[in-house]
DNA sequence: GAGTTATTGATACCATGTATCTATAAGGTG
DNA sequence: CACCTTATAGATACATGGTATCAATAACTC
């Protein structure tokens, strides 16, 4: 997770000005270590600062999605409500999210995947050029607690 | 890809009723072999049957999802665009997308897939228990057209 | 400080899907 | 076969996530 100081620069770098209501969703989104969802960033900004429209929250986010610093995810949820949006660094790499707190791991591991890759390609002529690749399970954290008492959200 | 029959008997072995409308919903989504967006599958029914509400078909969708006849699959396209629909028997598997023409290959690969499960929970402590993967490339038709000419819409 | 132009906020809009509610028809029962 | 029960249908309104448009504004350039 890069700082805001680095994403600023690098807007700036690539010709985007450095706008007051940028920074601010900038800053909101940085803070986020868990996925959320726009509503959610949405009511955050509203809170603390009402002036900013909505249209902005989503042009930002979207502006931040194509560089990388913020991912969309996907998941199983019903209605609209499948996008989640998550800050993290450039590289490619992989989630792992906590079915139980919602925590995201990120983690690379590309040997393992290329070898499916390779072998998916040998069988079906395919010439792969992508993927999507979401683990889901339950973190450390949140396994110990289930042990210990039942309460199923931590 | 189970056929019209089997799924109407499995509907109605699990006591829902065999009504007009959901055979030709289930007609229409078991004659797709590429994955279709809610959408196109409304304008094909109002075609052939234009007294069909509309969410009737989103229910029936949801029906057959839940049955495992079909798979929501995500994409990454703008707007509320994400999700599109596919019919594809039950077994767990996972989906190979043509970029250029939109078929999808079913594949099973679960070796690869479990090493590196076994690997990331041993890095991480996480205890895994789903995953989503999808593998995206251009299937061997359409790379031998890509080869020939230069249209890319095969 | 002035000018250019990207960006903003407001508003209207679109698309996907769901909730609700009355009417209907499926399928079991006599 | 007629009847009853209840799942399901269609209609409508609604919720949500996101985009298009457009006049007003504020960043950056000179």
């Amino acid at each position: 997770m890069p700082g805001v100081e680095a994403v600023l620069e690098r807007l700036n770098h690539e010709g985007y000005r450095l706008t007051g209501p940028r920074r601010l969703v900038l800053v909101e989104v940085l803070q986020r270590a868990t996925p959320f969802t726009s509503a959610e960033l949405w009511d955050a900004i509203q809170q603390t600062a009402p002036t900013i429209g909505r249209a902005t929250v989503f042009r930002t986010l979207d502006l931040l999605t194509r560089l990388g610093v913020v991912q969309r995810i996907h998941r199983d949820a019903e209605a609209g409500r499948c996008h989640a949006y998550l800050a993290c660094d450039e590289r490619h790499h992989h989630h792992l999210i906590c079915n139980s707190c919602g925590n995201v791991t990120d983690f690379h591991e590309d040997r393992a995947l290329e070898a499916l890759v390779r072998e998916v390609e040998r069988r079906t002529a395919f010439q792969i050029e992508g993927h999507r690749l979401e683990l889901v399970g339950t973190c450390p954290a949140c396994r110990d607690n289930t042990q210990s008492h039942v309460g199923d959200k931590c």
